[in-house]
DNA sequence: AACAAATGCAACCGCGTCTGT
DNA sequence: TACAGACGCGGTTGCATTTGT
């Protein structure tokens, strides 16, 4: 970039400087007046060489010092790495790059850096808006975000992962590098664009006047689950970025409901999210897969209940009001919706596999919660919330992969050969209308099943287990919370859920 | 042709980690 | 051991360009 405009200054050590660290930290700042930013210069660009070629690389903020360059350190590393080293390869990725990038992303998930050790020429940042960009053109295509064989491929990986590691796993588990190289199949698309404006919703007449534009990112690419790492995990509860151009409020959900144009059949996963598929033409469906449409299912502050959990039926709930209450934020206490996120799938490749194995090999099926096991936090154990929601391991999978987990189905444990095989909507919809099994898996939440039939405890649903995940996650703040679960009452236990849960998230 | 929306890229920002004192 | 500075990473933003109406 030799833009010669846009030669924005801040002041060095300006109180208009947004920025306390690397931009106006390690220099005297003052010898050249405010630092610069915005777009660099060829001058600008020149200087930075010279100074390199001379002094090598590094300790950049003697750069501003030595050269004059009214830039901060931080920036002319960025320039230097970005677009000034010698060794970059310049121009549009190669099909054997993009393929690389793929794999690799696959296998890494967001770490743009680890990638681009990988590709020789290749910065981080330039990896990064590519990938950015490939998913957004893929999801507006309708096409998965990983190629079959990139699934298939890592779907052979993760089930020998799985052999290896479902037995042994822990919370401690989430801290190694390697632990979400575990992968995810695309996640259906989901229909973004034709909804109607208070249509019924079925089963539930969820006002739809708000809807959530959530970047495409945010949900696709992650396969709409929560990342272990909340920090570097753009779904887990960060708030909406300025781009928005719906004017969501500064932080949204936890719970999203997927609004279904008419005529869409609708279902829901374990994370609260309501998925739409036609009833009548997936194909058509399937080509039209776009953004997802979004709804934060918003109740009433002073309803006695949480955020966690699916909705329960409208008939007999109380917080299903026809009041304008969709995508807002919560007040702070209401966190425990947080629960209903699990914490460890990252929506990668490998992750979901790794998940979809973990099932396989609990031999296990589970049933729904029942609502009341959300809305009462007054039970025998706070944890119930989390126990209930956040389900253990290897049981948050996003409708996909489900179907190739389902062990009453043969045909969907069959590896996916080819983008024709991923399953199309109409599959989905004709599992869950013909396969009533599929039900009881806890994030396969059909309207009209979901909220009958008894709880039953994940065989892996061992409190102090959750509890040091989700303090994990949390930090110390949440370890607090744990202290204060043990001895106080159970009305306590449930506020602690809430605050600790909503409050305590570093990154929102 | 004019305008708006979408797109893509470069740069910025905040935060975590590393390293030297 | 504690602290501060340097560095690096990942997410976000600004804006020029492209595309669509």
């Amino acid at each position: 970039m030799t833009s010669e405009s846009d030669e924005r200054m801040i002041p060095i050590n300006g109180a208009d400087s947004p920025s306390t660290d690397d931009a106006n930290s390690g220099g005297d700042g003052g010898l050249n007046g405010p630092l610069k930013k915005g777009p660099w210069t060829s001058a600008e660009d020149a200087i930075l060489v010279q100074y390199v070629n001379k002094n090598g690389e590094g300790n950049w903020n003697a750069v501003q010092k030595h050269s004059g360059l009214a830039r901060c350190g931080k920036s002319c590393r960025l320039r230097w790495a970005n677009h000034l080293r010698p060794d970059l390869k310049k121009g549009a990725f190669t099909a054997e790059e993009e393929r690389r990038i793929i794999e690799l992303h696959a296998k890494m998930g967001n770490k743009w850096a680890r990638m681009a050790a990988e590709l020789p020429g290749r910065t981080d940042n330039e990896i990064k808006n590519y990938w950015n960009t490939r998913i957004k053109r893929r999801q507006r295509a309708g096409l998965p975000i990983y190629p079959p064989d990139i699934c298939l491929q890592a779907l052979n990986e993760g089930s020998q992962q799985n052999e290896d590691t479902i037995n042994t796993f822990s919370p401690n588990d989430v801290h190694r590098p390697d632990f979400i190289q575990i992968s995810t199949l695309d996640v259906p698309s989901l229909e973004f664009k034709g909804l109607e404006i208070n249509q019924p919703l079925y089963p539930l007449d969820i006002p739809s006047n708000t809807l959530l534009d959530i970047s495409t990112n945010t949900l696709l690419s992650q396969g709409l689950h929560p990342h272990p790492h909340p920090h570097n995990h753009p779904f887990y509860l960060h708030p909406p970025s300025k781009r928005l151009r719906s004017g969501a409020p500064e932080s949204m959900f936890p719970c999203i409901n997927i609004v279904p144009p008419i005529g869409m059949s609708q279902y829901q996963s374990n994370d609260g999210l309501l998925l739409s598929c036609p009833s009548s033409d997936p194909s058509a469906w399937a080509m039209k897969m776009e953004l997802p449409s979004l709804q934060t299912q918003m109740r009433n502050t002073t309803a006695n209940t949480n955020w966690g959990g699916p909705p329960p039926s409208p008939a007999n709930n109380p917080f299903f009001e026809p009041a304008d209450v969709l995508m807002q934020s919560p007040p702070p206490n209401e966190g425990a919706q947080l629960c209903n996120l699990s914490p460890q799938n990252s929506g990668l490749l490998n992750e979901v596999l790794y998940e979809s194995g973990a099932l396989n090999n609990s031999k296990t099926s589970y049933s729904f919660p029942q609502p009341d096991s959300y809305i009462d936090i007054d039970s025998s154990n706070a944890n119930v919330l989390c126990d209930a929601e956040w389900e253990p391991y290897g049981e948050r999978l996003s409708p996909l992969v489900h179907s190739l987990d389902d062990p009453h189905s043969d045909e969907t444990k069959q590896p996916v050969k080819d983008e024709d095989d991923y399953l199309n909507p109409m599959q989905y919809n004709d599992k869950f209308e013909t396969n009533p099994t599929i039900f009881s898996k806890p994030d396969f939440m059909y309207p009209s099943t979901s909220f009958d039939g008894p709880v039953k405890q994940h065989p892996m649903n061992d409190n102090y287990l959750l509890k040091d995940v989700i303090g994990t996650f949390l930090g110390d703040d949440f370890r607090d919370c744990k202290k204060m679960d043990t001895g106080a009452t159970s009305s306590s236990q449930g506020h602690c859920h809430d605050s600790c849960a909503w409050n305590v998230m570093r990154t929102i």
